[in-house]
DNA sequence: TGTACATCAGTGAACGCGCGTTCACTGATGTAC
DNA sequence: TGTACATCAGTGAACGCGCGTTCACTGATGTAC
């Protein structure tokens, strides 16, 4: 089943630019939709988009630079969703557990484009954006006395390893990959909180 | 540079079979050299086996079934360097660091390969033997008193998820990615171990 | 208000490439008699 | 021991395909005068 052809209404004249969001909403629907990275073509993402293939130069001039932006907005959507997870919690402790569980289901709805995220080298600013708040959110639980951490900054990193690896790994309610059974996996975020953050001191 | 075209020496008649595993090694090759799953394709893995690509299908029917063999050799070999990491040490606790330690190293020396493992799906078997490892080991780290653990089974699968991420993300030493600065990842993995296993009860 | 022109957001056809796969073949090696 | 033949591990040429990219173009829309 190919994409309905319907020929897209063309943009009027100072918003051309318009084209080129709707490009990157095609890739991350592409990508999502298949949860397969070699979907992420140059025409592919065209045909997605109800346009041509060329019409993509007029606003990226390789597909790499397109996919740049998939990845540029992808992290920014992770950075919100954190950033919202850990504003509505009122502590810090529950704001820990809250962010871990945020981010380990942005694995699980996007696997293939969080992989994406994670496989290409040269994201580190955008990733350590994420880090960042998760280790200013960290320092706070140190301060108010809930984490007994002597090392803030290595202890979010091995919270973060975690998150990430449960971020990877297939998301659960699917088979039972390596016969883990009833496992809640979202209740284990928290139990990974406690233990990686030191907390209960 | 493309590989030397040295013509293949012919094999004797009843030795066939000897190209299939050249052929798998030579994918292995071809994946771990290039760092990149896309270079895992029927004519580049002919290439390196200085062989004509019709020639593989003496011995796989299609790509993708190469492409299983080359997971199930890569299992086969992730498994044993647990299994022998776990072998070099006396007591279960040490050991139970050696082999998150080895585990974390066989994802840094082969990244696509330890991505292209985990992200293809149906491979539950093959990891579950890794796992069941891992399990065992722990079951006589709660049973010789070393750790608290009141869910062994819930507990190596969070230990399991952290060698997993610390694996996943790019080799140490390279760049300092989100700005980690000069953290010894190794000696990370002991300290996960200690707080994710309960150890030091 | 009318008209010539520039701008601009695209389109359609074509290119060369590497891919997976198929097909007819080749030539050395073992086997039957 | 010699020879005809079957087996077998490959090879070389060709196919159709989707890809990224280039090029000349089109036609609606705004602007100058």
């Amino acid at each position: 089943m190919a994409a309905t052809s319907n020929t897209r209404q063309r943009n009027p004249r100072g918003q051309g630019d318009a084209l080129r969001s709707d490009l990157v909403q095609s890739a991350i629907s592409r990508i999502d939709e298949t949860n397969d990275v070699t979907a992420l073509t140059l025409r592919g993402i065209a045909r997605q988009a109800n346009v041509s293939a060329p019409a993509i130069y007029h606003h990226f001039a390789t597909l790499p630079m397109l996919i740049d932006a998939v990845l540029a907005e992808s992290f920014h959507q992770l950075e919100r969703i954190v950033h919202e997870a850990i504003l509505s919690e009122s502590n810090p402790v529950d704001a820990l557990t809250a962010a871990g569980r945020a981010y380990v289901q942005f694995g699980w709805q996007h696997p293939a484009r969080y992989r994406l995220m994670f496989a290409a080298t040269g994201y580190a600013p955008d990733a350590a954006q994420v880090f960042t708040l998760v280790e200013e959110l960290f320092q706070r639980c140190v301060m108010s006395g809930k984490s007994a951490s002597t090392d803030p900054h290595r202890d979010t990193f091995l919270l973060w390893v975690a998150f990430h690896g449960m971020a990877t790994l297939e998301k659960p309610g699917r088979s039972d990959y390596l016969r883990l059974g009833p496992l809640d996996r979202l209740q284990l975020v928290e139990t990974t909180v406690e233990r990686l953050a030191c907390l209960h001191p």
